[in-house]
DNA sequence: TAGATTGTTAATCGATTAACAATC
DNA sequence: TAGATTGTTAATCGATTAACAATC
């Protein structure tokens, strides 16, 4: 039976590096079933079946899911089986960690460079990398054909910092401050909001505060 | 006609924040109309009075909503009128980032100590705060009645944190780590996991890629 | 007053959960 | 074979969107 790959929801997508992340420890396991995976993840056995089936890979009734092809069906279906090359704008804290954060690899994602405007932070190396000064990024993006782009600059510098990547041909923009975008549609924007994760934690806490 | 807080809907509620920003921004002014925020925020208007129905103020039809009563309801509902005090447990990339983001002082949040266990990093001071050895954790939270956690620390690790975390009495927990944590049920967890926010960007990157 | 805007009730849409036949 | 597990179709649940009366 021929493998076909479905598109898969949004809440199904997010959840797939979640799968990725617990199959990568399986190693040397020849097969998973939906429920070990649902009981490790505290998930449906339901959903998580739902959810693999995007990748297009079948499972054996009684044995479960090849791990083996699980893996390289999802780094698949992600694009992560070939690193994106990113830009990052803006080395301030966060900025600091997403390039200092070595997982990315895992993610099919690779920095290979940092800009900011800050005439302190411009010139200095962090995690190995020199950061640049922003004016140079457009530049450096049309000649590299860098096609995503990282914000995690401040929220009144983050539709200049957009235009300009938009401008030099990136093409996707992953969002960490905490402002709508305003981009090309043809370029596809994900914003990365800490503030409403911690609003979830702060209503659910709520009930003993 | 008395205000009525109602429960609010998990997305309304993730929502909440990006309101708070745009009216905090909105400084001296009066009124302001759904209209004017979903046109900011690319959202519908009427999904935006639906939000902000749950804070219970109450709009005047052709004028608008009072913006300093929703700022100080948005407030009260998400518990960020008075600073939840927080340690965190892990003082690598991710970890001194938050640590060193100020911005949590308007989301309700206080940093007030951090941990780890590497002596490398155990003793350093981080804007401003010196790390101190995970095994003082327990301790300094019975002790100055922290309620609130944050887990920086790698995934292998989680888990081990989160018992000390909750053994000590913190009854809430911010999961940066991608692991499903194992909990009393009167502890409250919210998973924060970047990956899945980069995991729809690739996707809808795919398109071109 | 006329028109813009709120707030509620109803309709639609999409995701999760349930039921169950297929099958190893 | 019996039983566990998959994968699909149907039912439920919840959130978003639409419609519209109320009102300033």
């Amino acid at each position: 039976m021929p493998n076909r790959p479905r598109v898969g929801s949004l809440p199904s997508v997010r959840r797939l590096p979640s799968y990725l992340h617990l199959l990568r420890e399986l190693d040397g396991v020849e097969s998973v079933s939906s429920t070990y995976i649902a009981s490790k993840l505290r998930l449906d056995s339901i959903q998580v079946r739902k959810d693999l089936a995007i990748t297009g890979v079948l499972g054996k009734p009684k044995v479960g899911y090849p791990v083996k092809a699980l893996i390289l069906s999802i780094e698949a279906y992600l694009g992560w089986d070939n690193a994106a090359e990113a830009f990052l704008a803006g080395a301030g804290n966060l900025g600091s960690a997403l390039l200092g954060y070595d997982g990315f690899a895992r993610h099919g994602l690779s920095i290979i460079a940092a800009f900011d405007a800050n005439p302190d932070i411009v010139g200095r190396t962090i995690n190995g990398k020199q950061v640049l000064h922003i004016d140079r990024l457009p530049g450096l993006a049309k000649r590299m054909h860098v096609r995503m782009g990282i914000i995690a600059v401040t929220a009144p510098a983050a539709q200049r910092v957009a235009d300009l990547m938009t401008q030099a041909g990136i093409r996707a923009i992953w969002n960490f401050a905490p402002v709508s975008l305003s981009v090309p549609e043809d370029v596809v924007v994900q914003d990365e909001d800490l503030a409403s994760g911690f609003a979830v934690l702060s209503v659910k806490a709520a009930k003993w505060r």
